[in-house]
DNA sequence: CTTTTTACAGAACATATTGTTCGGTAACGA
DNA sequence: TCGTTACCGAACAATATGTTCTGTAAAAAG
């Protein structure tokens, strides 16, 4: 990839973020994106088509990494349901300069509804579930929102406790 | 409040709640809102200062209902938390006709917190929480969220179950 | 029923955003 | 060194915004 592409394609990021903790994303306009982000207005509309485009090349990006589980190193036991969760906790703690001031923006919605549907699907094919009283599929949507609103709850308090604490407070809850 | 006024507001706020099952909250503009409506612009500026004030607005009318509890059909024992939240469920699958639209609208998630304040309001007053293990925010956190999803997978499902099964579910989780 | 008040429509307005197109320039990769 | 390619800047029409004005019709008050 042209270095030109990644720098320009880098700072529209960074302006973005930017922009995004300090005000809603609906009320961002693309004026403000490449004004922050000092690139032209074709320039722009070459590389994402909408903002939408851009909001959802950024998150791709993001949770590309977090939901990576290549060698690293903390890439302990993830062959497990448990295993992929504690790794995924410590993905998100260690990429907290993109995603603390994200999650916990205006719009942060917008990015936990992303990360919600890539837990779900981790819970989904790595699930072994006795029915305990209630519908699958509303379990499933329960434990997935639970250890989302978890993760917000940590990002927003600057990770205070450790992934293996914040496990702990979470298997409380979904014992 | 003058007949001419109450016929716009309900003009508007119906256009809205329209155009929001059709499209998201960001791609939906002024002109559409007041073409759909069929008032002047100037009138819908007299009316609301900002697409965000109606809004605003809509959910403060909408979840006043929802959160009254006031003498009615099913108004048992509201006395403590388990009452409320009872009561909640049956208001708001009265209110169906204007909630389950856009609850599971692509903006549900607006409307959704709005719901969820309210919920974590009446957790946060209502609650007498020995310690479970985890600090009481994050429990707190938890119990408005599982409480607030649960209600909008039971809107998703056109209210499928009886207040009272939802009920249970939730209490099975929570127990 | 008459008078006064008030909400509305419609138009005009300056300003801002959008998404596209073009030609020139400079950085890139081979 | 040379061809390629990303960029800038400007211009563009189309649309959205928020305000202000005047005349009209409907409401409330008397």
């Amino acid at each position: 990839m042209d270095r030109r592409q990644q720098k320009t394609r880098k700072a529209i990021f960074k302006a973005f973020r930017l922009l995004l903790e300090k005000k809603r994303y609906d009320h961002i306009t693309v004026q403000e994106i490449i004004d922050e982000a000092d690139v032209g207005r074709s320039t722009f509309y070459s590389h994402f088509e909408t903002k939408d485009m851009l909001l959802e090349a950024m998150c791709s990006e993001i949770f590309f990494h977090v939901f990576e589980y290549d060698p690293c190193p903390w890439s302990g036991r993830d062959y497990d349901l448990e295993g992929k969760l504690s790794h995924t906790l410590w993905h998100v703690r260690d990429s907290k300069n993109d995603l603390s001031g994200i999650l916990t923006s205006d719009s942060g919605e917008l990015f936990m509804n992303y990360f919600k549907k890539h837990i779900r699907n981790l819970f989904e094919n790595n699930i072994d579930l006795f029915d305990a009283g209630v519908p699958r599929d509303f379990l499933l949507n329960h434990l997935s929102c639970t250890f989302a609103e978890a993760v917000k709850w940590w990002v927003a308090r600057d990770f205070s406790e450790s992934p293996e604490e914040l496990a702990q407070y979470i298997m409380t809850l979904v014992k």
